[in-house]
Parts: C-alpha cells; structure tokens; sequence
RNA sequence: UGGGGAGUCGCCAAGUUGGUUAAGGCACUGGGUUUUGAUCCCAGCAUCCGAAGGUUCGAGUCCUUCCUCCUCAGCCA
C-alpha cells in the first residue's frame, strides 16, 4: 500500500467498505455453492461460488413496493452487480393470513421495471420462503435435541407478563425445563395438528433476563390453520420471521443480510441462532451476517404501509397506482423513470442515521433524468387566443399557413426536427399576457414584443374582454423578417419567448396536473392526523391544446412540454390516437413571481 | 429508567488504522451562455465536526462526562 490516500469512490458507505474488507480478506474463498438452496450436507456437493457475494431482496408478499423498496432494491442489487455476486428475489412468506399471489406479482414486475431480474447465467435466484418450510421443521427440532428450544404452553398474555419490562428481568416459563422428549413429542403433536390455535408456541431457550429483550426466549414457532398461497393446507404451524429470516439468509447462501435500522436488536438472535444450527451440523460456515442501514424518510410523502393501504381503501387515492402515491406502481404511472431513481438512490447514500430527504432531491433527478431523455413538444396548457392582426389571408379569405421547424431535443440534434404549421390564430398561454405588467415581466403586454418561439417576433397590440373584464382574445402583428431560422431572425432582439400552437392545427386533449399529495412536509407529525394534510389540490384535469404529433404518442412515453415540464402518456387510460397526459414533475422556475 | 443505534453546512453524505487549508451532491447566492425565465458553464458557500473537559507536537477521528434523537416488551415482518 503506498502511504497515498485513494480517492473515495463515488457511492461510498460503510455497506461497500464491510464487502471490501470481507473481500481482501478472502472470507469466501471456500464457501461453497450447490447451485441451489439447501443445508451444509447439500451446499457440500456443490463447488466454490461463483459469486463473490451474495445479497437478497427480501419483502413479504403482503403489499405493493414503494420508493423505499427501491432504495433497497438499488442498494442489494447493485452491491450484488457492482462486486461480482449475485442478489436474490426472496418472497418472505411466512406468514399465511397476509400474503398473497397479486402481490407476489406486483413485487416481481417492480423488480424488473427497475432494470433487475434473477436470471442469472447458470441459475434462476427467485426463492419463496415457505419452499424452506421443511428444512426450517428441521432445524426447529434440531434445536430442541440440542435443548436449544422448548414448547411453551403459556397463554400470550402469560408470556407477555413473564417476559418482563425494559428495565425488569422476565420470568422463566414453568414449561422451561421439560426433557428433550417430551418438547420433540409436544412440537410434533404440533406440526400434527394436535394442538388448537394460540395453544402453544415453540420459543428459542436463551435467557429470561437478557436485557435485550428479543433473547427473552423468542417464540420460534406458533400454529396457525391457515391457507399459504403457496404450500396450501400442508402446514398448520408456520416459522416465525425472527427464526425463519437467519435460516432463509443460511440456505441461500448469503453474505451479506441487508436490512433496516429497526431489526438491530434482532443481530443477536440471528447470529446465535445460525451458530447453533451450524455447531448442530445443519449449516455451513461462513455464515451470513446482517448488516443494517437507515430507512428511508421522504418529505410530503407517507411510506408506511398502515397509511398507504389507509388511503387507497378509504379512496383518498384512485388506488395502489394513483400517480400521486409513492408506490412504484404509481411513481411508474406519474412518469418517474427507473433511471431517475437510480439516481436518486445513489444521490442519497446509505448510512446509519435517520434522515428526511427533501421530496425536492427526487423531483430533481426525474427532470435530469428526463431533461436527457424526453423529446420536447409544444403544448398549450391553459389557451387563449392570439390573433396576429397582419397575418396575409389567401385569396379563399382563410389564413395563409406556413412551416416553422422546431427541433425534437435541442441537446441532440440528431433526434432532427419537426414541422409545426404557423397561422393567423394561435393558441398561446393566458399566463403569457399581462395587460399591465407585473415587474420584471417580459412576455406579451400591449405595446412589448416577444418572439413566438420558432416563429415571428410579434408585437403585442391589445387585446378584447367578456363583460366580466376576462381578456379574451390578444392581439398582434408580426414582424415578417424576423423568422427564426432566416438571417432577419437576429434583427430585433426580444427576452421574451412563448410557444404556441396553431388553432387550426392543434387538438383538444386531457392532461392531468399532479402536485404533491400532502402540504405538509412531515403528514401527520405530532397529534395531527395525516388525513388532515392531504393536499385537496393535488390533482388537476384540464384541457389543453396539443401540437397534432401528440396524438401519436404511446403509453408510457414522456416528453416535455416546452416550458412546463414533463408529461408522460398515462399507462392506463391512454388508448391508440388518444393518449392521456400525466405531468411527472414541472421545469424549474427560476422567476419570482 | 435496561439494551441496541445515531448525532459532520438548510437537506443528504465522505471522512476506516489520529497528521497539513473538513470530499462530493442537492439547495442557495452572484456572473456568463441560451429562440425553453429550462438546460449548460464559472465562482462563492462549515476556522468548524451535538456540548464540555482531557490525552497528543498534532483529534471530526483516542479517553471522560453530559445532551439530543431513533429503536426494542406481536404467537407481524
């Protein structure tokens, strides 16, 4: 090592710096691989791994994914890409009574829309938690030859009292010290469907007085008559996660068990409990190790599942892929891009302390993203009517029509150009007239002039009003040398700049204008209710007026509206020749108005 | 109050074994470019690392005490 300090690579967290450490330590240099899940006898008769690490991505099947999944996801992928290993999908299910195939369904399609999969070159790594129900069986009565474990007798309540307080010491179980025997007897009854509901538990034999209270004898194993979506009616008892997660992470062969702050407490319980299976024979060192990381807190967002599912049955939202809600699935229908949350992701960092991001910082990586990506196009928003006074008619009377050119991305111009037809009415924003300026305003205002953008420089002469004093039409006249593109185009030189379609070229259209769900930056913080920040102006259906090309655009496909922001062809209710605009996120708007 | 964590610029976040002027991003403020008040470019932006003591030639990094915040008492994950 030369005395030299390296330059700190970009991403850099304490997560990268334990795999680099674990690497040039060559802590994997034997751990061998089956090419499958299974036990020590089993990975025995595989070979070296050929992935340096592994991760997993671990959710249980009980909800849809959201930006803080996708935090995860990057985070156990992308250790997983970045160090040559390879990152599992493991649905953790085993819990019956909440999960479910539709969410099995959403979590995969999510994974994937953010460029992931787990198809890897020699093997597929899609593993479900109950596919292990047999081996963790096993491993349960493992721990009970062991005299590692015992089958607990006790009412919920009783062991709710007897596990002690914070500051007080629990109380050993009168089921405690039953023989080896006797608990393999009782837990088989178990698994046999002897025992009813709730009746007993097989609980991890540790120490009633551990001041960390998740080694107070841990409840390992309950029964529960339920349906699993997967193994059916094969189980009445199921695994509780404490015991069936280090088990899963030991099976897999996984290095590095990624997870958030609040399971630190579970450490432990994880090591403990995979040391005696491993000295029992059943796992192979080296064992996983859990490492855990903050979660992630969005400003003006809600991510807890309790209050996502709280809004979508009380119909706060139109539903899980509502464009205002966090969850992926409605992020994908809002425009936000997988690229965009890359970036987001490794904007952020991983560390251990708890943190608000701005909502901003997401906002901000989906225009960068989309500034690169999104083809721009003209689109009115809010119209009114500009009529260029001294525009030549033909001799039928009607407006003379001519091609301005207006280029599909101005950073590519590659991407080439498209032809927008310019007539005497127009269609321009009603926010790009003043009749009396505000200060520091440079748009249309009688007597001012401003350039229609890949057209004329026009000069505004006045404009007509509704009884109610609302102008109505505005009026101008062109300078005809001024024509962008032409060498008069220079001649006057205006600061003002405004887009406009042509109303004889242009289409009614339905865009919808998204803004933030909740005004509050922390919903809910305190004794308020969330509900009680839901931002009642968080969703606007107008009608606009499109450039004619609009029509062509398929589901899914962004573009900017020039000076506005980026909009994206809804997902759901576009249909061909009729596509339904959803605004990702507005421009910048360095004015003060 | 017991255990486990965390506190570095408005928001994130590097800083690993103590070594010179504390990375970077976002935000912000100036200035420039620009037919998007967008983008882009350039410059500025912590004598200070929760606080106070201490060790040391030298500390964000070590020691002591204190403060604040998060988290744990499901047969959920």
């Amino acid at each position: 090592m030369s005395s030299e300090k390296t330059p700190i690579p970009a991403g850099s967290n304490f997560i990268r710096a334990i795999i680099e450490k674990d690497l040039s330590q060559n802590k994997y240099a034997t751990k061998k691989w089956a090419g499958s899940p299974g036990d020590a006898a089993h990975q025995d008769t595989g070979v070296v791994d050929v992935a340096k690490i592994r991760t997993r991505f671990p959710p249980e099947p009980n909800g849809y994914l959201h930006i803080g999944h996708a935090k995860s996801i990057f985070l156990n992928f992308g250790l997983a890409r970045d160090f040559d290993g390879i990152c599992h999908l493991r649905f953790d299910d085993t819990n019956p009574e909440k999960e479910s195939q539709e969410y099995v369904d959403s979590i995969s399609d999510a994974v994937k829309w953010l460029g992931f999969g787990w198809d890897n070159t020699s093997e597929t790594n899609l593993y479900f938690a109950s596919n292990y129900f047999d081996l963790m069986y096993r491993a349960a009565e493992s721990l009970i030859e062991t005299g590692h474990a015992y089958v607990d007798e006790q009412s919920a309540d009783e062991m709710r009292i007897n596990r002690g307080t914070l500051t007080e010491a629990g109380k050993d179980s009168p089921y405690r010290s039953r023989s080896v025997a006797d608990n393999l007897a009782r837990f088989r009854e178990m698994r046999d469907g002897k025992h009813a509901d709730g009746s007993m538990v097989l609980r991890a034999k540790i120490d009633m007085a551990s001041p960390n209270i998740n080694m107070r004898d841990p409840a390992i194993y309950r029964v529960r008559r339920a349906h699993h979506h997967n193994t059916g009616d094969q189980w009445c008892i199921y695994p509780m996660y404490t015991f069936a997660h280090p088990i899963e992470d030991a099976l897999e062969r996984i290095t590095h068990s990624i997870c958030t702050l609040e399971f630190e407490d579970q450490r432990p319980f994880y090591d403990w409990l995979l040391e005696r299976l491993a000295e029992a024979g059943l796992l192979a060192h080296p064992l996983p190790k859990q490492y855990e990381f903050a979660r992630l807190n969005l400003t003006y967002v809600v991510l807890s599942k309790r209050k996502l599912i709280q809004l979508v049955e009380e119909k706060h939202v139109s539903g899980w892929d509502d464009p205002r809600l966090p969850t992926l699935a409605g992020a994908r229908r809002r425009g936000y891009t997988p690229a965009g949350f890359k970036l987001f992701t490794d904007r952020i960092g991983v560390s251990k302390a708890d943190s608000w991001i701005e909502y901003s910082i997401l906002e901000d990586c989906m225009r960068e993203v989309l500034n690169t990506d999104a083809e721009r196009r003209i689109a009115v928003l809010d119209p009114i009517k500009l009529v260029i006074d001294n525009y030549p008619l033909d001799s039928d009377g009607k407006s003379q029509s001519e091609d301005c050119f207006a280029p599909n991305h101005p950073l590519k111009p590659e991407l080439g150009k498209r032809t927008v037809q310019l007539t005497k009415e127009l269609w321009i924003e009603r926010e790009d007239f003043m009749e009396t300026p505000s200060k520091g305003f440079f748009r249309l205002t009688p007597g001012g002039m401003v350039r229609l953008r890949y057209g004329y420089v026009v000069k505004c002469t006045g404009c007509e009003k509704d009884a109610d004093g609302n102008v109505t039409v505005v009026h101008c006249e062109y300078l005809p040398d001024t024509k962008s593109g032409t060498p008069g185009s220079d001649s006057v030189k205006v600061k003002g700049n405004i887009h406009w379609v042509s109303v004889a070229h242009a289409y009614e259209a339905e865009v919808r204008l998204y803004d933030r769900l909740f005004k509050e930056a922390h919903p809910g913080e305190g004794d308020r209710d969330f509900l009680a920040d839901i931002n009642q102006d968080s969703v606007k259906v107008i009608k606009t007026q499109l450039e004619l090309s609009l029509k062509d655009a398929k589901a899914e496909e962004s573009f900017q509206f020039e000076r506005h922001g980026y909009f994206v062809a809804d997902k759901k209710d576009s249909v061909a020749g009729k596509p339904v605009f959803n605004r990702t996120v507005t421009l910048r708007d360095a004015w003060q108005k």
